[in-house]
This record gives C-alpha cells, sequence and structure tokens, in this order.
DNA sequence: TTGACATACCTATAGGCTTGAGGTATACTC
DNA sequence: GAGTATACCTCAAGCCTATAGGTATGTCAA
C-alpha cells in the first residue's frame, strides 16, 4: 500500500515463484544466472534480487519440484537448476492461476458497476 | 510459496487496493457492501474478509484517497466510501501498473528461451 | 423471549513473501 | 594491489493478506 520499494511494485507476490518455474522448466541455469535472466526477459520490467530468488531455489529443491547439480567453471561453483516433473505440474498449475486471475481483475477493470 | 490459504491464492498482492479504488471511483458503497461486491463482480473468485477490507479503507481515507460520510439506516450506522480526485490518480496509477506487469508476465509465459 | 442469523462496524495476531543490506570467496584487469 | 564481476549465501525489517476474534443492532421463527 504505502510503496517504499524502489525496484519492483504491487502485483508481484508469488511472481518469481512462477517466473523460475518456467524459466527452469525449459533450460537449466544457476542462480546467479537466473536473477539477470528474469531481469533480461522481462525487459528490465521485474528485478529479484538474489536475496529473493536464493531462498526460493532451496525451497523449491526441497520440496522436489527443482533438481540441482553442482559445476565448477573457472574455478567458482556453480548450482545448476532444472524443473522436475513434479516442478513441471507446479507450473502447470500456478499458470493456470494466473490466468484466472488476470482474467478476473482484468474483466472487472473493463466493465461499468455504476 | 506454501500456500496455507483457503480462500484466495497467489497473484494477488496489492489486488485489494486496486479494486476497492476502481468500484469507489464509479459508485459510493459501504465497507460491508464493498466487501460483498468484490464477490460478486469477480463471480465468486477473489473473497477479501473484511479483516483485510476495512484497513485499507481506513488506510486509505487517511491518505485523503477516500472521502468518507455516515448514514444511519434502519438504526445501524453506515461509512460510505467514495473515491476522491487523489483516489482517481491513484487509480490510474495501479491500472498502468497493473497493466504493465500482467503483460510482462503474459509475455514471458508466452515464449520459449530454451 | 430466546436463539439464530444477517447486517455493520472494528482490531489483533500470525504467516508468507519481497526488499535491502549485508557477508564470503574466487577470477580478471589495470 | 585495488577494483570489478562472478557466484554463492543469510538475516532483519516491512508489507500485505488470512483468520479469528469482538461489539452491537434488527429480524424472524420457535
Amino acid at each position: 500500500m504505502s510503496n517504499i520499494r524502489t525496484t519492483n511494485q504491487n502485483f508481484v507476490n508469488g511472481v518469481p515463484e512462477l517466473l523460475i518455474l518456467k524459466l527452469l522448466d525449459e533450460k537449466e541455469l544457476y542462480g546467479f544466472e537466473l536473477v539477470k535472466t528474469i531481469k533480461r526477459v522481462s525487459e528490465g520490467y521485474f528485478t529479484f534480487g538474489e536475496g529473493c530468488i536464493y531462498p526460493i531455489l532451496h525451497t523449491l529443491e526441497r520440496k522436489r519440484l527443482l533438481s540441482s547439480r553442482l559445476e565448477t567453471v573457472n574455478g567458482r561453483v556453480r548450482h545448476y537448476y532444472h524443473a522436475t516433473p513434479a516442478g513441471h505440474r507446479r507450473l502447470k498449475e500456478l499458470k493456470h492461476e494466473w490466468s484466472r486471475t488476470s482474467a478476473s481483475i482484468a474483466n472487472i477493470l473493463g466493465a461499468e458497476f455504476a
């Protein structure tokens, strides 16, 4: 309500999880790369920091919606994540939920009730 | 993420404020009526309880985005709320924000990045 | 006349999610 | 040797919604 946020604004609740599952359902990415990818594919509109993304990755892995593997590149360790079949199903659910929510709001905003 | 909610689900952050401003920009409503109206116009999809709506009404009034008047009907007091010009402007902002967010998500969900 | 239910207002606690600010460590470049 | 980019991580604070209460009046049926 009182917006002290300087990066993202309203309506982003749940969006990080949706985007993470969407991107990792298609392609394996590591955390740092994912943070940048979300910014890039949204053309700078969504800026979810590492403090937002990393904990979600850990939670989703714990819930077996993501699987991960380690790879060392140039002396630095990368955690690559990928959606599991359960993660794929969860993505479908979230997309459906998003689509219903989005349609409801569009419907209300486009109508006159006076 | 871990959804313990039984009524609304994800993606509703900021939606109550948006809908309140939208409805009260068109027509004067009292709190209790507003709660039912949101449920009705969303065809039961959004169910924001009084514990969610009343505090937002108070905050928006304090910020001069809503004005109110009292009316006693059948011995019961009603607080009628209506959007002020500032509330109208805020609604325009939120609609724009919603539309940008919605478009960004639709764009990402509809594309392939693999 | 009592009890149940709807109306109409309100508050408070708890919980989830994002933000923002940190911290650690390696590699590369100037 | 300092600065910047990479790559991981955690934590406190803040915001918002959900849920569960509480108060009080009016109506209607038993």
